[in-house]
Order: C-alpha cells, then structure tokens, then sequence
RNA sequence: GGAGAGAUGUCAGAGUGGUCGAAUGUGCACGCUUGGAAAGCGUGUGUCCCGCAAGGGACCGGGGGUUCGAAUCCCCCUCUCUCCGCCA
C-alpha cells in the first residue's frame, strides 16, 4: 500500500499518477477512485462530528439520571435518538463507498525507483552484469526436457495422468539432485545469517493481501475455497507474513530468513508459454530470501540479497547475467527488481532463475510491520525478498549446463561443487 | 467430528450498561538512592484516524444487532484450551 499521504497533496497525486504511466497502467480507475475517496473522507468527518455530539448527550443523560431528573432526561434521549439514526445512515453510505476505496487503494502499485528504466516489457530490461561464460561443447547440447526423456530422468506423461498439463514427476537421479540442491542452498544461506524456517504451504487471505497478491492477482494462484486458504506461489508469503501486525524492536532488524517450499501457480496468462520442459509448471520448489530492514538500510540489503542469490549460481559455476526490470515489467509491490537469469546452452537462452525485489514499506503498510525507531516512534519497516533460488529451474540449468555427450548428466561434477 | 470453557494493554488479571482506554500486579524506560548492583521510592509507559494546534473520533479476538449510551446484553464467525472420537 502507498503512504496515504501522497493523496493529500498535488505533488502526491501527480506522482501516483506518473508511476502508473510509467507502469503502463491505465489511470482512468484512479481519479474514478479519488472522487469517491474524497467523498469518503467527508462523510468520516461529518460521522465523527455527529458521534462527537451523541457522546456528550449522552454522558449528559447518565447524569440526569442518577440526578433524578428523569424527565430532561427522557428529552434529550429522544434529540440523540435522532442523530444516532443520522449516524445509521452515514455508516452505510461510509461503508458502500469503503470496500471500493478499499480496493483501489490495495490495487495501486508501489512507487518505482528512479533508477528503473522506462520500457513497456522484457525488452527494455537493462543489463547491469554478467558472470562467466557461456559453456562450451564438443557436441550440440539438448534442450533439457530433451535430456529428460532420453534417459527418462523426468516422467512428462505421468505427471499429466496424474493432475495435468504443466505437471511432472521426477525419476530417481534428478530427484535426489533436487533435494540435493535445495539442501545445498540452505545451508549456504544459513552460513551466512539467514535464519531458516520451515512454514505453512496454505496461508489465509489476510497473508495473501499483506504481501500483495490480493486483491488484484487472484487469478495467478490456487485459492481452495472451502477453507478460504490459498496455496503459496512462493514462500514471501508466508515468510514475509511472519512479522505481520507486529511492532520489532529496532535492534532486532535487519531480520534475515529462508525457507525452502513448493510454489504453486495457475500460470492463468501463460496459455503456450513454455510448454516444454519444467520452465514453467504449476508447482515448483524454491529457496527463498526474506529481510525485513531498517527503511534507511534497504537498498543496501537489495544489493547483499541480490549477491546472496548469484552467490548460488557462482558455487555451480553456471554463466548467469543480472538485469534491471524495466517499468513494464517490474511487479506491482516492488519499487525496483533485478532478476537473475541463468544461461541455458541447450535452450540457447536465458532464464530468469531469481528476482530480487525491494519492496520499500508497501508490503508494511498492509501488513502491518512496524519498529520502533529511536524517538520510541512506530514507523514501517522495509521488505526485500528474493528466489534464492528456484530449484525447479536450477534443476533444468544443471541439466543443459552439465550434460554429456551420451544425455546424461555429469552428477558426479556437480555434487563434486555443493560437497 | 461431538461436548464444554475462554479470548481485555508486554504479560498476568479485574471489570456484567454511563463517571472505563480500562483497577491492580508485572514487565519496560527515565530519575532518585548506591562505591557498584539489588531492593526501595518517584515519574512515565497501547494502537490508528482527522486537525497547524486546541481538540475530536475509533479500537477490550473479528463482524452484525439491542440501547440515548456496550469491554459489559443478544446473534454469527475465527482462534485457543480441556474431554471424547478419529488419525499420519
């Protein structure tokens, strides 16, 4: 959520504005929002003056009463009466014109960074730097879902007889490489301060909205209606939810936390994107990166966490390039994102295999993480988080990155770099 | 799943219709005291919104209702605990 104080000023407004050009969102929505905002903001006024006045009739009343004066009192009960029925009508109107305001104001997105480029989409990401080289073969590498079929390292067609399109199942070496990894990377991140936990796959709405997937992405990810849970597209959710309607201690920041999880998601917009290979599937597993940082420390720890996660793809010597996510493309709570993309000789492409946001206080503000600073005041802290990183797609770059001629995999080279 | 009990500030715990944002204890912060510490004494100590301020409004798990007025009465929901059942 944006700091309600922009909407109290010009500059405030315009720069709301700008951002969501700048995001190529449409603005129509939100002067619609800013009417019935303002409109909003009137009625709260005119509901606390009328309760103003109610609250004092009535302490009034409590007196005649004990007074005796039973007469005056019945009189003035009968004013009060009628502006307790005054309220009843403004609450209703208050609370028509809330859930709309409610929800655009849920919806808008975060204040991008001045350093974020401006572009429409992936085109216009910039390239900040690279790591390694591309690997090179005496053969013609395969693409990894290739791979996967040839020695049957993955089972494709099972994993669609058990639950569908997009879904998969993991045969015996690249199984054990997954859960290989994932410990791999755990430890990593412990070694170097990240706090590990282990967290609930299905979390509750008020999770969903304090990260940022609710209201506005209901469509990208499973939500099991009867229970009103939803399962995690990625373990930020839980993670950063952990700390929601808390008050920390300023000592306490930053705090550092991973967690390895399955992600689940509808990928509802990516209809014949990827079809191939395990890309872009409906559940994954993923070491992520969470840290709740002191406001002033935040974009030096989007830096650190951004390190942390290429530090993973260092230890496996894999080429990966780190890009700025343009206007476009940045998600709507971060202020500024860098991806990792990992290079894929087989697929001869890039894959984005981490991002790292920096969330600034928008995922605070609807979670309700706070510190107290040192005045004693409460003040939002700020979120970062970052894949640290998708195993599932870790998994496919290994795979290209460290095949033989024969398609198989060189195991015994890639245990040899995570011990 | 069935039966019951409960949810109040850091915590414990009082409060069953007005003078209650809330006793008391505890914790915490500051000060006094001390060679230093403990004890003791004193002061302060929840959150959010509107407002330049004065001030006003909301919040006693969440939502709705009754009433001139609700922490307190009524209804619904959630969660916690105990017992029974079931179960990895």
């Amino acid at each position: 959520m944006l700091n309600p104080k922009l909407l109290k000023s010009e500059d405030g407004i315009r720069c709301i504005k700008e951002n969501l050009k700048k995001r190529q969102w449409d603005t129509k929505d939100f002067d619609f929002f800013l009417e019935e905002y303002y409109k909003e903001k009137e009625l709260k006024q005119e509901l606390e003056n009328l309760q103003a006045q109610r609250n004092q009739n009535s302490k009034q009343i409590g007196i005649l009463v004990r007074e005796g004066k039973q007469k005056e009192a019945d009189e003035l009960k009968a004013k009060v009466k009628e502006i307790g029925e005054k309220i009843a009508n403004i609450k209703i109107k208050i609370n028509e014109l809330d859930d709309k305001v409610k929800e655009v104001l849920l919806s808008l997105p975060n204040i991008l960074d001045s350093s974020v480029p401006e572009g429409e989409d992936e085109s216009n990401n910039l390239l900040v730097r690279e790591w390694g080289n591309k690997p090179t073969f005496d053969f013609d590498p395969l693409p990894h879902y290739e791979i996967a079929t040839k020695h049957n390292y993955i089972d494709f067609e099972r994993g669609v007889k058990l639950s569908g399109s997009r879904f998969y199942v993991y045969n015996e070496e690249i199984a054990k490489l997954e859960r290989e990894i994932i410990r791999f990377m755990l430890n990593l991140h412990r070694e170097d301060g990240y706090l590990e936990r282990m967290v609930p796959f299905l979390v509750n709405d008020e999770s969903m909205i304090g990260t940022g997937q609710l209201p506005k992405f209901a469509e990208e990810f499973y939500r099991i209606e009867k229970d009103a849970l939803s399962l995690i597209p990625t373990a930020e959710v839980p993670l950063t939810n952990l700390y929601r309607d808390e008050i920390l201690s300023e000592k306490d920041l930053p705090i550092l936390l991973t967690a390895a999880t399955p992600c689940f998601r509808r990928e509802a917009g990516a209809a014949g994107k990827d079809t191939r290979g395990i890309i872009r599937v409906h559940q994954f597993q993923k070491v992520e990166l969470v840290i709740l940082s002191h406001p002033e420390k935040s974009s030096e720890h989007h830096e650190a966490l951004t390190k942390q996660a290429e530090k993973v793809l260092q230890k496996l010597n894999l080429h990966y390039r780190v890009m700025l996510l343009c206007s476009g493309d940045t998600s709507a709570a971060s202020a500024k994102t860098y991806d990792i993309e990992v290079y894929m000789p087989g697929s001869k492409r890039y894959v984005e295999i981490s991002s790292c946001s920096n969330f600034l206080d928008y995922q605070a503000r609807r979670a309700k993480i706070r510190y107290k600073n040192s005045d004693g005041k409460n003040d939002y802290l700020h979120t970062l988080n970052g894949s640290g990183v998708a195993a599932g797609r870790l998994v496919a770059a290994l795979m290209e990155n460290y095949q033989k001629k024969d398609g198989t995999i060189d195991f015994e080279k890639i245990y040899s770099l995570i011990r």
